[in-house]
Parts: C-alpha cells; structure tokens; sequence
DNA sequence: ATAGCGATGTTCT
DNA sequence: GAACATCGCTATA
C-alpha cells in the first residue's frame, strides 16, 4: 500500500497533519498545476457535530463514506467547490478539508483560473477554482485520478488550532497550519 | 484595518 | 424559511 493511502487509512486528524507540506497536483484541460497544501481541516464521522456526515449519508456528502483516499467535492453556500480528502475505513464518514496551499507549478494557469495574482490558492473555494475543481472531479481517486497528491511532504512548523467557519464543536483543535521553512 | 453584505445550491427545521 | 466547512466588493475609519 502506498504511503498515503496508509495515511488517510488511519485517523482523521493524524492524517490532516499528515497530508500538510504535500503536493496537491491537478491536471484537468490539458494543464498541469500544483501547490504544497498548507492549511487542513480534519472533518469526523456521524460522532462530529460539525462534518457533513453527522446526519448520515446523503447524495452530497455520499463519497465521505466511500474508500480512503477519494475525492469528496462539494458546493459551498451555493457558490463555491471545496475539495476533502476521504480518511479513515470505507463507512466512517470521515474526511480532510483542504483550505489552501502555496502555488508551486503552473501557475499562469492558476492565476487565470482565479482572474487575479494574489490569493490564488489561500482558502478552500479559492483552491478548487485556482486548481480547476468541480463538482464533477466528485469520488475521484487522489492517488491515480486527475487530482492527485504525491511526494514526500515539506518541511515546516506546524500550528494547531480550531477549526474556522463552523458553529458547533469549535472546540475540537483540528485546524492545522503548516509555515515552510 | 475592519465591518457589512450579496450571491445561491443543498440540507435541515 | 433558515443555516451553511466562502468569497470579494464596498463603505467607513
């Protein structure tokens, strides 16, 4: 088994850590971009108040149940693509919000995809647009799919906190920041 | 620098 | 009818 879906195999905040300094690689109309995932978000199953799977499956949340290491996009206040990567056994309901990366490769692309050069990939809905993610790239695999994440994370200080834009179990510390070094 | 607000699909009360 | 795992524009300081 590969790295990473050894990872995302196992628990849901252990692999939000894990997957910070990793490269997220898209290549969707011919093109190729790329960013190293800074900022993460783990997302638990039917026992975490704040995850989409809390009230159980539904059409929109179904590939959050689906095998680790699927792609779960969904929109956000109608407007926005989010991308999470699903962890944990097949069932649990678990996955990793990706909130936002540096822009390593391709980014032309990227910053036409955006309509702009500053917060290209800083931030869930600017990352889906900067990468070319839709709902369409929904129960895709991240390890041989068009949404890839490879390598050997980077190096960096890790800053935990709690998780932003969610009203209920703010408590819990997993939001994780990754400064490179 | 910070605050307010509009856009709008899916889910929930 | 209201809330929501957001973003970018506009106004005010």
């Amino acid at each position: 088994m590969s790295d990473l879906l050894r990872l995302l195999g196992g628990d849901v905040a252990a692999a939000a850590r894990g997957l910070l300094g990793r490269t997220l690689i898209s290549e969707i109309e011919g093109a190729s971009s790329a960013v190293v995932l800074t900022e993460v978000e783990a997302y638990g199953g039917e026992d975490d108040p704040a995850s989409h799977s809390f009230r159980g499956r539904t059409a929109r949340n179904a590939a959050m149940f689906g095998p680790p290491g699927m792609l779960y996009v969904y929109r956000s206040y109608g407007i926005h693509w989010c991308l999470n990567a699903v962890t944990g056994p097949e069932g649990r309901g678990s996955a990793v919000l990706l909130r936002g990366g540096i822009p390593i490769g391709g980014i032309e692309q990227m910053e036409q995809r955006r309509g702009r050069s500053d917060h290209v990939a800083d931030g869930p809905g600017r990352l889906a647009q900067a990468l070319g993610v839709t709902g369409d790239h929904n129960g895709a695999s991240l390890s041989v799919g068009p949404v890839r994440i490879e390598g050997v994370p980077a190096r960096g200080k890790i800053t935990v906190g709690p998780r932003v834009g969610i009203s209920r179990a703010t408590d819990r510390p997993w939001r994780f920041l990754l400064e490179l070094v």
